[in-house]
RNA sequence: GCCGCAUUCGUCUAGAGGCCUAGGACACCGCCCUCUCAAGGCGGAGAUCACCGGUUCGAAUCCGGUAUGCGGUACCA
């Protein structure tokens, strides 16, 4: 296979702190970790923020922050926002690499690989509507490549401020795609390019091809929406002399409408998922399988898992939808695969303070299999820190009536389970005491135990969905269970005398 | 416009010429279980493999064309 070339491996995730890790960010970064970890090699992460307003520092460390959460690990470059560079080939955020772009350019200056431009953005603007008006390529038309020295001393006497522009070679580029295999394309169609900004800074087609050069990147995997920047970025390496990576482009993640996924149709920030209460196993799990799968019908793969027996040739070429219903699906998987410890403590920052460790890990037994995502737990123990009296406004007294009966049946049903129920102390308050008393009363009363429950779950819990019955009375203890039961049985009657 | 890439159930996917009357999973529907809701079990529906034409005894799989979608075409990354 291509991927096991000679040179050590070196892959790299690259991303640019304008925004929250982005959910693309994160699958194309975790395709490489797991490409790198999965050959034994070296992971790089490095920052991409050449000339990028102040304030991206918070970017940063949302992106550190939560590839971290993800389980990714790098061996080079900031290991926490704002913290030093670890390995050889440092600086690693690229806003400390200016010095060294610098040079190149004026290397490839020195070649006459690249020259300077002095056109404006209008004087372009123009040029790109006539050529758009006559339906050729809008491409530059290489002005200032022409110059004379009066001409250029002109510009100079004016102040303005040139760009560097890279010299295109005309010829076809080629290259082995290791996702799509060969692919071909024809450089006399692009045009001379900018690589340095007037004001001195450099631009991405041109950095990315010098870091990876210089940090000795082997393997650059990245999305697809970079396929046909890769000939300028072969052509830039050829003519810095530096050696070729081997390039492969990974499928796009989509919005419902099959378009680039964008934060405009989509939720994109990896932040806003974990904050909703997704787990980390069930993202990573999700994200690898949009877009590759491992050749069998396996589905359930931990991070580890996925190292063992992640693939180039296993990777798609078509574009994925990102499937909310299915991240759903995976995170109750992980969420159920936890122990209740486990769960406990991952639930504790969904969950208000007036709720005790102990008192969490009681219930999370209860509610275990009924989360999608952690954050579902919020109203599911509600009933746990509300009051009695917030209870009791929770719901209308009508809901206490089971289907087919009345609400003086309710009541009565109501009445006979308090009065079984006030008979067991405080210390025999425990679920399957709770339940065959309960069940008892609903025989020696002719009422199918389904009905008889209702009137107290509504009772107790507010809701008439609730965790089951017995485990949530258990937990709210004989006291609160008696007072919740006669709250409602007040409600029912005062009802009734207005009926 | 030009260039490039892609195209299997609604979605994620298995599939590398005969094992495919196309398999799994999510979602959906039904039944079972059941104190509600879930979880779980069982079953159902759902894809003429974008289309057309080749190659071949045989094509979802190979080739060509078309269509559609997406991406790129910046002094964005």
């Amino acid at each position: 296979m291509t991927e096991t070339s000679e040179q050590p491996i070196r892959a790299r995730m690259a991303p640019s702190p304008t925004g929250p890790l982005h959910i693309g960010t994160a699958r194309t970064s975790l395709y490489n970790y797991l490409f790198a970890r999965h050959f034994g090699g070296t992971y790089v992460l490095r920052i991409e923020d050449t000339d990028l307003a102040r304030g991206t520092a918070d970017f940063e460390r949302d992106i550190i922050d939560n590839l971290h959460w993800l389980g990714i690990t790098w061996d080079e470059g900031p290991q926490v926002a704002e913290g030093e560079d670890i390995g050889p080939f440092g600086p690693y955020r690229q806003s400390n690499r200016s010095a060294l772009y610098a040079a190149e350019a004026a290397r490839l200056l020195a070649s006459g690989g690249a020259y300077h431009c002095w056109c404006t953005p209008q004087e372009l603007e123009a040029v790109r509507r006539e050529q758009e008006a006559a339906k050729e390529a809008p491409r530059y038309n290489g002005r200032c490549l022409r110059l004379t020295d009066a001409e250029r001393a002109q510009f100079v006497a004016e102040g303005r401020q040139p760009a560097i522009r890279f010299k295109v070679a005309p010829e076809v580029v080629r290259f082995d795609d290791l996702i799509r295999g060969e692919v071909e394309f024809d450089n006399s169609l692009l045009g001379d390019f900018i690589i340095v900004r007037g004001d001195g800074t450099p631009l991405y087609h041109f950095v990315v091809v010098i870091d990876d050069e210089k940090m000795r990147i082997s393997h650059v995997l990245r999305g697809e929406d970079h396929l046909s920047n890769t000939p300028k970025h072969i052509a830039l390496i050829r003519a810095l002399g530096y050696r070729e990576p081997q390039f492969g482009h990974i499928p796009l993640i989509l919005n419902a409408d099959r378009s680039k996924m964008s934060k405009r149709k989509s939720q994109t920030s990896v932040t806003a998922y974990r904050d909703e209460g997704y787990l980390p196993e069930a993202m990573v799990n999700f994200l690898a399988f949009l877009g590759w799968s491992p050749g069998t019908e396996e589905e359930i793969f931990t991070l580890d898992d996925l190292i063992a027996r992640f693939d180039l040739a296993h990777v798609h070429k078509g574009g994925a939808i990102f499937d909310k219903d299915r991240l759903d699906y995976l995170n109750g998987i992980y969420i159920r695969s936890l122990t209740d410890e486990q769960l406990a403590l991952r639930l504790r920052p969904f969950l208000p303070d007036g709720l005790d460790d102990e008192a969490v890990l009681r219930v999370v037994p209860l509610i275990k299999e009924r989360l999608v995502k952690l954050a579902d737990a919020r109203e599911l123990v509600a009933f746990l820190t509300e009051t009695d009296d917030e209870v009791a406004a929770r719901y209308d007294v009508a809901a206490l009536v089971p289907k087919g009966r009345s609400l003086a049946d309710a009541a009565t049903a109501l009445q006979a389970a308090r009065e079984v129920l006030a008979e067991l102390t405080a210390a025999d308050f425990a679920a399957d005491v709770l339940e065959g008393r309960c069940r008892a009363e609903a025989e020696r009363l002719g009422w199918k135990a389904g009905d008889f429950f209702r009137p107290q779950r509504v009772a107790i819990t507010g809701r008439s969905v609730s965790p089951p019955l017995f485990g949530s009375m258990e937990l709210l203890g004989r006291d609160r269970v008696l007072a919740r039961l006669d709250a409602a049985l007040r409600k029912a009657t005062l009802q009734e005398s207005l009926a």
